[in-house]
DNA sequence: GTAGTACCTAAACCTGACTTTAGGTCAAGG
DNA sequence: CCTTGACCTAAAGTCAGGTTTAGGTACTAC
């Protein structure tokens, strides 16, 4: 059993953090003795989840769903696969997105190195896309597409 | 030229956000004809731009300092280029949690797909980490790392 | 016995990124 | 002529996800 002080410094997450989750009701099950929050297994791994799922870019209140539908048993077994497989398809598409962003940061990485060699954008504004270097052209076709 | 309709539907973005981004100085050059915003190819590639950095993270107010800094010409290549540079650090390391995350979610689905099958936990919560079948023991690691 | 530390609550506040509202201009069509 | 549609502004409202504040309890150390 972990206090908050404890669990906060575990996740560098501030108090205040933990208290407006547990307000949320993100941890459904947690215990307390004389008014002070127990943090046990449960909600250290709960915390994991959290994290993992805030990630995913679920919202708050619909990861409470989730930590309801944990105390309900076996019966929610299918729920929860489910959002889970929706949340990794959402991941999946995040990170094509993030791809694409990031072929288009090396690209204008490319583009200042070269204005700045150059002191100007005058050859770079006459340039056509397939007047680019094999490489930086492939980083601008992804990046566009 | 196009109107803001026009970028609207191009960019598929409401017209009062990119009444917002104006307001906010993310077109400081743009054009007006007797108070009707004139959308030219600076600001397309603006919107180019601002959407990629956005992804990558960064706040209007910092998205609006690089857009000054296009307006003030060569002497400002080099902030231009460190600025995605370090966009460029950003979603790689974003891209490296998602990838923890996906793994963790991908554990998740398996886990549920096995809470199904044995119809409870009970299986689930006497493995240790090392009983896991090996495909699934490296998701688990890779997610708790 | 009182200072410090770790905990507690309710409620107000904050920030970023928009969106909505209320009211106005202007050109074209019936 | 008057209504419709596309544009305009300033200002207020919204929402998520916290953080801060103000005030209180309870144990420990000096």
């Amino acid at each position: 059993m972990y206090t908050i002080g404890q669990v906060s410094e575990m996740f560098n997450l501030p108090i205040s953090t933990l208290r407006y989750y547990d307000k949320e009701g993100l941890f459904p099950s947690m215990q307390r003795q004389s008014g002070i929050r127990q943090f046990g297994e449960t909600e250290v791994e709960a915390l994991r989840v959290i994290e993992c799922l805030k990630t995913s870019g679920l919202e708050i209140k619909d990861i409470k769903k989730f930590m309801e539908w944990c105390v309900e048993g076996p019966a929610t077994y299918a729920q929860r696969k489910e959002l889970f497989e929706t949340r990794k398809t959402a991941v999946e598409a995040e990170m094509i997105q993030l791809q694409k962003t990031l072929d288009m940061l090396r690209f204008k990485c490319w583009y200042y190195e070269t204005a700045i060699q150059d002191g100007n954008e005058d050859r770079l504004n006459d340039l056509m896309p397939n007047d680019l270097p094999a490489d930086i052209q492939k980083l601008y076709n992804n990046a566009h597409s």
